[in-house]
DNA sequence: TAGATATGTTAGATTTACTTAACAAATAAA
DNA sequence: TTTATTTGTTAAGTAAATCTAACATATCTA
């Protein structure tokens, strides 16, 4: 039972960042982290301070940032999380991209794990769709949005028809 | 244009209150915000401050609290995206009512107004499905999460069989 | 109507996250 | 190898949002 250590939305959102920069640049700075976030390198300072002092950042003084292993796992987790809520707003409800990582971003850090665990699912749902790269019933969605109005599927054709 | 005010996530929760406490009692009161939010009367009173300030409430010294038009409509927002995303949780991912509440009401803050509208069709578009209460692909969803397995969905079979 | 109880306010402190300004260390260039 | 530039840190202050303690007002009840 690793009693997974949790932080603020705040500090989550430089974890991720770090993890980010790392695989960009192999290793993090404050002043790296600083330019992505939009905040000034002491406000970075700050918070490798606390994320520090609740192991889960390892900073030595004018050194490169790292991630302990805790960190990590919370970093990997809020990432996967963003990817996730990315995808789905862009391809499953065709929000703009802009907007799309403007809410992943913010809505990362508030559903849960059980929410988190659906959502995956659900895009997976979708994503493994045999019969087309957009299932029929979200083409129809698409068209309910649009329009207002729903299609009959074929099924209920069918159905109506009596040959089901 | 009316140049929608905006406030923090933590005003739009009071707010909200303030909506709820005036339809369930007819009036908002300190002691009732204070106790439906978890936080001391201190802490209302000094939101009523920012809020009165802002244009969104009115409060005179021991009197009801109520809402500014402008308060009112952003209230109003906040509480209806707090319902959908409630019903979106809860009847379409399945995720337990407690749960589906506490993200709910984190999330209410967190989206856009797009993908608000947008979510907002998509529960309209599900609920409104004519052939049952939910509808085929939900239910194979249902079938995909529990098992990971994906049913072969009755078009699908039939296109197989050459009758479509 | 006077005292007791419930409710609301103010003052002052704490925490989190941010800022600017001043300084220190490291790196790059002359 | 000195100087200049970039990068990082520390100090001090601001703004939200919370709390406790002390006080003020309102309402209820005897």
């Amino acid at each position: 039972m690793g009693k997974d250590k949790k932080c603020s939305p705040d500090m989550e959102d430089y974890l991720e960042t770090i993890l980010v920069l790392k695989r960009k640049n192999k290793v993090a700075r404050v002043r790296d982290i600083s330019q992505s976030m939009h905040v000034k390198p002491p406000s970075v300072a700050s918070a490798l301070h606390t994320l520090s002092r609740d192991g889960f950042v390892i900073h030595e003084s004018y050194g490169y940032v790292d991630l302990t292993s805790e960190g990590e796992k919370l970093a990997k987790m809020i990432q996967k999380r963003h990817e996730m809520l990315n995808k789905f707003l862009r391809e499953i409800l065709c929000i703009n991209p802009k907007t799309a990582a403007e809410d992943a971003c913010r809505m990362e850090h508030a559903i849960s794990q059980e929410t988190s665990k659906k959502l995956t699912k659900f895009l997976e749902f979708v994503q493994t769709c045999p019969d087309s790269d957009r299932p029929d019933w979200l083409k129809s969605f698409d068209h309910y949005f649009k329009t207002g109005k729903r299609l009959k599927c074929k099924i209920q054709e069918m159905k109506q028809k009596g040959n089901l």
